[in-house]
DNA sequence: CCATGCAGTTAACAACTGTTCTCTGTATCT
DNA sequence: AGATACAGAGAACAGTTGTTAACTGCATGG
């Protein structure tokens, strides 16, 4: 089935990654719009011309960027949602995932954080339909539950979406608190976990 | 009282205001970390040396814009949160001064947003300083009405940056939805409402 | 009324940028 | 085994950047 690349586009790839790879570090102190392609193929230890065998444009390389980052995410999502205990053991369980994801690729909560309404247009939009898509998978994992009996279609996906944000939300706090002591990431932990059970204290009483 | 500024430094104030306006203006299609001097300087017209009279970069022109875009807010969230009336009467009029203050200084909202999360340390400080001024205020007012009764002050500030936080991305929707057609305003204008109400039932039912 | 301070100018600098064209080596395909 | 496709290198381009120094003209304060 999955084919064995030759060692020709094996090498490609990895030169590929490697781009992707240096950019997502160098974009820790800056954002898009800002990075040169030369900054990011001297990072990688290339020629800046062996840029444009795999991107157009470094727009183009944060497009790709948010496919690998946030494609990758939806399974996990998909995971949390579904997985059966009352609302309050949920949220402890997203909570946690969260900071665990922060803690495991700080760069890429980075990137997201600071790109959804960064300078570079398409950008924007690929973060946006991206984050479209997992509104609708909350939506659609919230609807099988017994809570979102009498919900229509159109609430749930506003009430998912609130979920989306708050979930990205989160991860942004527990990425400024990355370099500060326990105590501010314990803090994090508790204030993004009393804002979801107000949103779902909401959701319970909803229907009135 | 307030004294009449002498001829020279009345200029000086002007061009200083010029360079932050010219620097909104670019800031439309970049973020403030790729803004050089020269660029700013060339749209207002003047040489860029003269840049160095009012700024010691463009990191420094960014906190000044933070100041002056979310420091003259203050008083309009202010007023608009000690208003009497019912819970959805607030929401409503919340949502509205939100797309009117859109409308008619987008290149704020759009600045505020972008840099928030963005690639210049000392302007994300900034911006997240002015947000705990309007968490605590907001909050603050809060605690003014009756259905604050038997919360304590940690869980007042949770909410009132809830609501914050809140308004922000309201206002991030109303911005992309300007060069729509007037049905996706009105669209956003539903979401925005749906989601504080959500939030404002979660309120009510918090103390149980 | 004259001396001082200072906003803005001019010129020059080394360093950097994206993009082009040409070339090279080697994995792949026939 | 030879022809070909193609990832990456190399050199050169015009244009841009931030920063420096020394200047000019004029509003201000004594």
């Amino acid at each position: 089935m999955s084919h064995t690349l030759g060692v020709r586009q094996a090498q490609k790839q990895k030169t590929r990654q490697a781009l992707m790879d240096a950019a997502l570090g160098l974009l820790e102190e800056q954002s898009l719009s800002s990075l040169g392609l030369r900054e990011v193929t001297r990072a990688v230890g290339v020629a800046p011309t062996a840029f444009y065998r795999h991107f157009r444009s470094t727009a183009d390389l944060g497009v790709a960027l948010v496919e690998e980052v946030l494609g990758s995410l939806h399974p996990v999502i998909r995971d949390l949602m579904s997985a059966v205990g009352d609302s309050d053991e949920l949220i402890e369980r997203a909570v946690e995932l969260i900071a665990r994801h922060v803690d495991a690729y700080p760069a890429h909560v980075r990137f997201i954080a600071r790109e959804r309404h960064g300078g570079v247009q398409p950008v924007r939009k690929a973060i946006r339909e991206q984050l479209v898509r997992f509104a609708e998978e909350v939506s659609s994992e919230l609807a099988k539950h017994p809570e979102a009996e009498g919900w229509n279609e159109d609430d749930l996906l506003m009430l998912a979406g609130l979920y989306v944000d708050q979930m990205l939300m989160t991860a942004s706090l527990f990425l400024e608190a990355l370099d500060e002591p326990e105590e501010e990431r314990t803090r994090v932990t508790r204030l993004a976990t009393r804002r979801l059970r107000l949103i779902s204290i909401g959701r319970l009483n909803w229907l009135d």
